[in-house]
DNA sequence: ATGGCACACGTTATAGCGTTACGCAATCGG
DNA sequence: CCGATTGCGTAACGCTATAACGTGTGCCAT
């Protein structure tokens, strides 16, 4: 369980939530608008609005490299800087882990070009082990 | 120079890669298109198939996290696997740069997933040192 | 040479992703 | 009570990317 029921979520982002954690990888913002047309979901700006937030919380991650969303699967509180994925292309799994040295040689780059980072993306998108093994290529 | 007129590209990876040498920081493609309307330029596709090629042969990166593209600011040949980009999202300039380490490190966790990677994407978003000074916030 | 193939190109249309702008309602601290 | 903040809902729009079609050109194996 990914969402302890956050006591100070409002109801479009417990929804908004649940769908990322009921999903079996990452959801597109109109993909959770589909899914939650049946809550009262019209507009993509109410996942958008929602999606901001839980991101703001550290509840949910945005994989730039795909569009898409998925709920962070770290407890909350143990959470790190820098949070790494790697993206199978074929069956959309995703795995998310973290990497002290990664951070650490990323945090002297910056400290030695003086650079305030806002926001770190580390992406490995290509075949899961599954993926690679089950196809034929 | 970030072009020694690579012999196989077409007119249009040309035109493509020239508006992005000329241009001080990251393009979008349909600024792309835009820059290019006086050479014959007409649709987006044209762009995204040059910016496609020449992401094959190493020249033009994408940036994920700010849908845009810039040319490859290392010598050709002198390539690495992983190239990380800085992005300040104030003046738009990017810092392109490699670390031995975090390739390492990377690689360590791909090789015990067993998991093939295609791509991978590090991009640290947020102020440069020039922004974050000048900012009187 | 000619038929098949691979590749670059051009055009139209469409799909997918994200934001701007507006107004309304609830909440909270002064 | 009032103003500020925050969340919500709707409509319209803009930006990003690809699908699906057809054209022309060069190559080369038959």
């Amino acid at each position: 369980m990914t969402s302890p029921s956050h006591p100070e979520l409002t109801k479009n982002q417990t929804l908004v939530l649940k769908a990322l954690d009921k999903a079996e990888g990452p959801l597109s913002a109109y993909t959770i608008l589909d899914r939650l047309r049946d809550d009262g979901f019209r507009a993509p700006l109410q996942v958008y609005r929602a999606l901001g937030k839980l991101q703001e919380f550290g509840l949910v991650h945005r994989l730039e490299s795909i569009n898409a969303f998925v709920a962070c699967c770290q407890p909350h509180g143990h959470r790190h800087e820098m949070t790494a994925f790697a993206i199978c292309r074929t069956c959309g799994k995703v795995d998310e882990f973290s990497d002290m040295a990664v951070e650490e040689r990323l945090g002297e780059w910056v400290r030695a070009h003086r650079f305030k980072p806002a926001k770190t993306t580390i992406e490995i998108s290509g075949d899961c082990a599954d993926c690679a093994t089950h196809e034929h290529a």
